[in-house]
RNA sequence: GACCCCAUCGUCUAGCCUGGCCUAGGACGUCGGCCUUUCACGCCGGUAACGGGGGUUCAAAUCCCCCUGGGGUCGCCA
């Protein structure tokens, strides 16, 4: 079997949002799932409405998924010249002709239609005219008047529908450049593809566009349709409520394959499986397990997913995020303790922000730590400073620093004065840390260090104590 | 309106093609408990679904039909 060729190609009027980011994961993972190659192409016909900007984001947000696209980028606009030569094509071997009808005519037509309880439609007036370019008009496809159009969709199944519903579509504009339709048909059979892997929005497109391989003889791809992503209303998810940009996710700090597992899992399965590797998704992906119906899109999953990735993430490349986020260069032993308090934070953060900004107190100089105001009103009074004062002494004599000999001194201490292990253990966070939640105190002790571990206790107890 | 598509816990889904192993499984959420120096993590347990109606069959979440509900498309936009 030949190889197969994936395709992903965007329309550059704005970002790159969640549900488009699915789709082209799809197909990425169709084409590396099979040994493939999956191309990009801007579909920047609409000059007006396509920017730079929306292609530099699409081109961004896909590279920070991993979604890597072999060979050149194609751009649809510079393609123009092919479209004319097969709309020409089709002309010449009576596939297509030249209608100058108006557009008040046209609309005319479809509403007669509509009225007669039918699908409103062009009715062909022009079709056996004869017009030819000098006519000023458009040039429309002869859509076969009987039988009907049936194809196999990867996702959903065999469906087909009557000649008759659909109209003579136009190929070319009366200005001359050529429509949708005929572009990606064009496109994508000068590509080579194989397999499209598109929204569910195109069903209908896909009954307009075989015709047009069937006229100019091609070979007809795959088609693929993915439902669409909803909101919690259920409603097609709109910039209204949750259409973000896949950078945005970036910026609430998830991790690329966090939210790729995510939407990997979102319409499509792999049995009981949530968590799938790259390497896993690629091993495994095929559109037999594509969903056919539209899924919600649940941030609370997406949560606990990057949750489980931030969990299993390396300490070093999570440092390396971290100091990306705050650009900023750390001092070697302060980034080797912050290397070193990454396994205590990981469980503890569901993305980078929350490490972020659970990090913060392992990394600052004591008189640049924040400390909550409740939590300081509850733990550090006169009563426990001088507590913290007597136990930097304690502290002060551990000759080998580590945790065992922290908890020693600790629980030491608290038998001494018969405390409560609570009632130290608190103090000590608050003083340490500023704040009541924290990672274990032993460990965090430890990873602070001996000489932060003092510094910090005595500026809390010249700071609060009396 | 016409055409196309879809329909399992609140959500993501397994199961459906190739009926029985499904008194419907997993995950997120939620609730309760355990662990415990705080907060998490983790662990244990509970909660909750085959949209409705007809068939076919010894047997239907699974096959067929109808209904209902939802969505998509009907552009010289992509």
């Amino acid at each position: 079997m030949s190889q197969i060729v994936t395709r992903f190609a965007p329309s550059p009027t704005g970002f790159l949002h969640i549900g488009g980011a699915r789709t082209a994961l799809f197909s990425w993972l169709l084409a590396r799932s099979q040994g493939g190659r999956f191309l990009l192409r801007i579909e920047d016909t609409d000059r007006k409405r396509s920017t730079q900007e929306a292609i530099d984001a699409i081109i961004d947000a896909m590279q920070w998924l991993g979604l890597d696209h072999d060979g050149e980028i194609y751009f649809q606009s510079k393609r123009a010249l092919r479209h004319n030569e097969v709309i020409d094509q089709l002309i010449a071997s009576g596939h297509a002709y030249w209608c100058n009808c108006s557009k008040e005519q046209v609309d005319a037509m479809r509403e007669t239609a509509k009225a007669a309880g039918k699908k409103p439609k062009y009715d062909g007036t022009c079709r056996e005219k004869g017009l030819d370019a000098s006519c000023g008009g458009v040039v429309r496809f002869k859509t076969p008047l009987v039988g009907m159009i049936s194809y196999t969709d990867l996702v959903k199944g065999t469906s087909s529908v009557h000649y008759q519903e659909l109209d003579d579509l136009i190929l070319r504009r009366s200005d001359g450049n050529p429509t949708y339709n005929l572009a990606v048909v064009v496109d994508d059979h000068d590509m080579g593809v194989t397999h499209v892997l598109r929204g569910d929005d195109h069903v209908n497109n896909t009954f307009r566009q075989i015709p047009l391989y069937r006229a100019m003889n091609w070979d007809v791809p795959q088609f693929g349709h993915v439902p669409m992503i909803l909101g919690s209303d259920k409603k097609k998810l709109s910039k209204r409520h949750g259409a973000l940009s896949v950078m945005e996710y970036e910026k609430m700090g998830f991790l690329p394959d966090a939210v790729a597992n995510y939407l990997a899992r979102l319409g499509w399965s792999h049995g009981d499986q949530e968590i799938l590797s790259r390497e896993e998704l690629i091993q495994n992906f095929s559109t037999q397990h594509l969903s056919s119906s539209p899924s919600v899109f649940d941030i609370q999953k997406l949560e606990w997913f990057s949750g489980q990735y931030m969990q299993s993430a390396e300490p070093k490349f999570l440092v390396q995020e971290l100091l990306k986020l705050l650009a900023i260069e750390l001092p070697p032993l302060t980034k080797t303790r912050l290397e070193a308090a990454m396994p205590l934070l990981q469980p503890r953060a569901k993305h980078l922000i929350d490490l972020l900004e659970q990090s913060r107190f392992f990394i600052v100089e004591p008189e640049a730590l924040s400390y909550e105001q409740s939590a300081v009103e509850k733990f550090l009074n006169a009563q426990s400073t001088s507590l913290l004062n007597e136990l930097f002494l304690q502290l002060q004599n551990i000759k080998d620093w580590n945790e065992e000999a922290i908890e020693q001194c600790l629980r030491a201490f608290i038998e001494n004065k018969d405390l409560k292990f609570k009632a130290l253990a608190q103090p000590v966070r608050v003083a340490v840390t500023g704040s009541t939640k924290s990672p274990g105190l032993f460990e965090t002790l430890f990873v602070l260090g001996q000489e932060q571990t003092l510094k910090r206790l005595k500026y809390a107890v010249q700071k609060f104590g009396e």
